[in-house]
DNA sequence: CGCCTTTGACCCGCGC
DNA sequence: GCGCGGGTCAAAGGCG
């Protein structure tokens, strides 16, 4: 195997680094805002971009996190490629493509619901649309079987996620050995997603840690450290407007659980290896692990769902 | 009983 | 205007 250094270092560096220069962002316009005629929408912005770091959606991180949660063990074909497309529209509609594998099947951290199946012209395979089942919850995706490469799907994500992943839902250490325990009572096959394209995967074994943890709990301290910040740097700032702000936080963060279904009791896995461009990066992996690939040089994702929010 | 998938019908946008 | 193709709706049935 490739050469492995504090991965958990690393991506809390990164964290850290977009979450100041966030909060620099934001300083800087506070400063260069005088007139009350922009402060309305100064504070729409601001707003916004603390949305945008609260922000759920399936940005190219959480589907990393989350494929590298729930890929199977044991299988190093499964990764996800470069985005095919990402569009600028409001929509923020972009593709990935992701080899599927014989025993796990990647998972987004999302519950979807089918509601529809087309076969396409010209092609063999039927497209799947899928709704987030979070009512309030515009997000939808496509998934379809890639014309070229059977073994390879196109997986289309459209619309935002208007609450948390499970990702920012993990549960503590000590509920996940309650929820993994319960999962191996009582196995659920999740039929949706990518399940009813791959019926032949084979869910791996549990795990107590996983660097999506580290996601979490960092997520969780950006979007506290947002609202504080918020707090501390404008003493104008609407009382209404932040407490709405704080409320809708602890709503995502308490009142859509029931959108969400546990990671790791969905699809637990042993370890995965993070692959940044050429450096690997190991979580307590044995070399049979699940591999997720991504170039951070390719920031289309992040680049798309920043470019619709804001 | 509730939630899910399936699937045919319907709607709508686009090209000719 | 018409036809085609993609996307969505909604009824029906299955499953836990």
């Amino acid at each position: 195997m490739m050469q492995t250094e504090e991965p958990d270092e690393a991506e809390i560096n990164w964290l850290d680094s977009s979450a100041g220069e966030l909060m620099r962002e934001l300083l800087e316009e506070e400063d260069d805002d005088e007139t009350s005629a922009t402060f309305i929408s100064h504070e729409s912005s601001i707003v916004n971009k603390l949305i945008s770091t609260v922000y759920s959606g399936p940005t190219i991180r959480d589907v990393e996190s989350a494929l590298s949660t729930t890929l199977g063990a044991g299988d190093s074909s499964c990764r996800v490629s470069v985005p095919e497309k990402s569009t600028g529209k409001m929509d923020s509609k972009y593709t990935l493509r992701m080899k599927i594998c014989g025993n796990g099947v990647a998972d987004d951290g999302y519950k979807w619901r089918k509601y529809g199946q087309k076969s396409i012209k010209n092609s063999p395979n039927p497209r799947s649309y899928y709704r987030c089942t979070n009512p309030r919850c515009n997000a939808k995706k496509q998934v379809e079987r890639s014309l070229e490469d059977p073994e390879t799907l196109i997986v289309t994500y459209e619309g935002l996620h208007l609450h948390y992943t499970s990702h920012f839902l993990l549960p503590r250490p000590q509920d996940l050995f309650t929820a993994a325990c319960h999962a191996a009572k009582k196995p659920k096959l999740q039929s949706t997603d990518l399940h009813a394209e791959v019926p032949d995967c084979v869910p791996p074994e549990p795990t107590v840690h996983s660097p999506s943890m580290l996601l979490m709990q960092q997520s969780q301290a950006e979007a506290q450290s947002l609202v504080e910040g918020l707090d501390q740097s404008k003493d104008t700032t609407d009382d209404s407007l932040r407490h709405g702000l704080d409320e809708d936080v602890m709503q995502r963060s308490q009142g859509l659980l029931e959108d969400i279904v546990p990671l790791l009791v969905r699809k637990p896995c042993n370890s995965t290896i993070y692959s940044y461009g050429n450096n690997l990066l190991s979580h307590e992996s044995p070399p049979s692990s699940s591999t997720i690939s991504w170039s951070p040089s390719s920031p289309c994702l992040d680049v798309g769902i920043f470019s619709s929010i804001l």
